[in-house]
DNA sequence: GTTATCGCTGGGATGGCAGT
DNA sequence: ACTGCCATCCCAGCGATAAC
């Protein structure tokens, strides 16, 4: 590729040749501050002018000047020398973390228990990474994942995706929610799901993780099978739970917490049931260094709290 | 990329010269 | 004898080139 025509490329070298020794006002000088030999630095400048078909310096034995062209040219090229600078330095600033962006999907009962202590820990670690938090349901967090509109979910599996990588963070341990003044309130501690058999059940709608995990347990009473009420939202099952129009069965995350005295919540066994809270990324994509730091810190965070 | 070396030149040092 | 001017000499330091 040598010979006539476009032989060389110009390269960053060229221009800080250029541009320290219009700087310098000398090629001897240029060269020691560049931590080059004097000849190196003349050939670099002679290449660069070959390169642009235009002569940048007059030089004589005394004294080197910018020609005409070199002038002109001169701000654009610590312009472009300025800006491959800072461009450097921000990657080297996000790679550090001092910088950056990130954003997660939850569940709405993550969002409001687990995430409020996990942000402030973060924005004390990384007080220059933008957190963005987005609420959804299990399948929303899911899509937003799926989508990229997020860089990673925080949310038990709603469906298999082979597109998608769950790494569980923690267990959510299901157990019934009634109010205080309800005959199942009268004792403490664990109960039974057969127990739960004859009182009026409020159940959550097939859109939501919970229906499901609660379809699958064995020998699950015909009035949990089959509700007499379904809602799609917690806020509207909260409200029927402390009217006092029945009981239901939730993971402990998503247990309102809000009315402390109205409601109570007693851990299900025979057999234990748990959601996987899991932390949900696309498969074989890196996630960015901020978004990295997050995740170590939810994982830091919810780890082992609701384990086994 | 380097080192060794080239030829060139600005400017200090020197000295010749004319005017006073 | 002194002063001001100018031509010449010399060399440090310059960028360019050759050789590696």
């Amino acid at each position: 590729m040598k010979g006539a025509g476009p032989a060389m490329n110009v390269t960053l070298k060229h221009l800080q040749a250029f541009v320290a020794v219009a700087r310098e006002g000398s090629f001897t000088r240029a060269a020691r501050r560049l931590a080059l030999s004097q000849p190196a630095l003349t050939i670099q400048i002679n290449q660069f002018e070959e390169e642009l078909g235009v002569r940048l310096f007059d030089r004589t034995t005394r004294r080197v000047m910018l020609t005409d062209n070199g002038t002109e040219f001169l701000p654009t090229a610590e312009r472009l020398l300025d800006d491959f600078e800072s461009a450097i330095a921000d990657v080297r600033e996000v790679a550090q973390r001092r910088r950056g962006r990130v954003s997660v999907a939850t569940l709405p009962s993550i969002a409001l228990k687990a995430m409020p202590d996990i942000l402030a820990a973060f924005r004390d670690t990384y007080p220059g990474i933008s957190v963005h938090l987005h609420d959804a349901n299990a399948s929303g967090v899911q899509r937003r994942v799926s989508r990229k509109e997020v860089d990673f979910g925080l949310a038990s599996m709603w469906e298999p995706d082979a597109d998608l990588a769950f790494e569980a963070v923690m267990r959510d341990p299901f157990g019934l929610v009634c109010r205080a003044d309800h005959p199942l309130a009268e004792a403490t501690g664990p109960v039974r799901w057969r127990e739960l058999a004859g009182h009026t059940f409020l159940g959550l709608g097939h859109d939501t993780g919970i229906r499901p995990l609660v379809q699958s347990v064995d020998g699950l009473p015909d009035n949990l099978r089959q509700p007499e009420v379904e809602v799609s939202n917690i806020a509207t099952l909260e409200g029927m739970l402390v009217a006092g129009l029945g009981i239901s069965v939730l993971p402990r995350l998503a247990m309102p917490d809000h009315h402390p005295n109205d409601l109570i919540f007693r851990p299900l066994v025979e057999p234990e049931l748990a959601r996987d809270i899991c932390l949900i990324t696309r498969q074989g994509r890196s996630l960015s260094p901020a978004a990295e730091s997050m995740r170590d810190m939810v994982i830091a965070r919810l780890g082992g709290s609701g384990a086994p």
